[in-house]
DNA sequence: CATAAGGGTTACTGATCGGTTCACTTTCGC
DNA sequence: GCGAAAGTGAACCGATCAGTAACCCTTATG
């Protein structure tokens, strides 16, 4: 267990990649923004692809935790839960410096199907859409696949149009359509 | 001043630059791909980002043609359009090439909220939102602008979905939300 | 036929890209 | 206190980046 400058550079490294995108991000610009030499970084990650897959992992990590642990704060049922995922999604939008989903950002830029970066990201979306489909069954919802595949959609078309729009307003949008999708999925 | 190289390029660079993303395609790139001198490049647009920016007009007229007349073609009235828009995407998805929604790129890669080519994605979204609205409107639905937001939302996040996943299935999951949301905004 | 515009060719600029090398210093476990 | 591991700084690699310059070829119109 050695915590250090490994974490620390896939830490900052990571909010350069957020800020500026992975191609508008260059080694020497990482090596300016992290305090990090570049000799160190290429003992701890053979490319820049291997450090861009740690972050993505870091960032999947960070996410799924935050939201999750939001979405329980939020609200006590299972139903409530789905719903709340929205305010939550609603206080990140709202944020400064937000600046919309590092997955679809990815895989904007590594586009290819079969790119490990593309791979990680579809990964991402595949654990959300598991962990909302074990929510929507314990909610009791009839169809608990299609719902939570629904509220995903909602979720990944509010985080676009919030970065797009640089408003928090479809955070709202997203909530009264769950809503609305979840109530007639009866209990 | 007739159509001729300037329009071949834009087309042939809006293939590549959606092929490869914009900061991954460089203009030597292009020169190989379009067949067109970078003299003659340089001649039409005096910097990558006006190419970009011409690119995305073209772009914006293409799809939003295509996707009306596409829910014109796949329905008669207004309310029927509104949920054959998920048909219509639904076919993009399946075409091979398909790679997700331009604009949505582009504003990854260009995040800054007052970069032009940020901004100019930012106004796609804004006419395809007035434009459902409209159709919202004469659907009669309760509260059009919501319901053309809500729906929205959804195609959004079926695009990013369906280029993440490789699949068309976001967009039967999609239009099983939009019928249920249409549904129950009454006529 | 002249001329001018549109386009092409080739080579080039300075900056930056991802990645490597080398010589050296700091830190830490034993 | 010694040696290995970890980290540093700077120079350097070939390739590529966006963009420019100089010169030539074709074509259409007067």
């Amino acid at each position: 267990m050695r915590p250090t400058k490994r974490d620390e550079l896939v830490q900052k490294a990571l909010k350069a990649f957020y800020r500026n995108g992975f191609h508008a991000t260059g080694m020497d610009r990482l090596v300016a923004e992290t305090g990090i030499s570049k000799t160190s970084m290429y003992k701890h990650f053979r490319t820049k692809e291997d450090l861009i897959l740690a972050v993505l992992r870091l960032r999947d990590e960070l996410f799924r935790n935050w939201l999750y642990r939001r979405m329980e704060e939020l609200a006590d049922t299972p139903r409530e839960q789905l719903i709340a995922m929205f305010d939550a999604l609603g206080e990140w939008f709202g944020e400064h410096g937000f600046r919309g989903c590092m997955f679809i950002k990815a895989s904007s830029e590594y586009q290819d199907g079969g790119h490990p970066i593309h791979k990680q990201s579809a990964d991402h979306k595949r654990m959300l859409e598991s962990h909302m489909t074990e929510l929507a069954e314990r909610a009791g919802l009839s169809d608990p696949g299609a719902i939570a595949r629904q509220l995903l959609l909602l979720k990944e078309g509010a985080i676009v149009t919030a970065h797009l729009g640089h408003t928090d307003e479809p955070a709202q949008d997203a909530k009264a359509a769950a809503i609305a999708l979840v109530g007639r999925h009866g209990r």
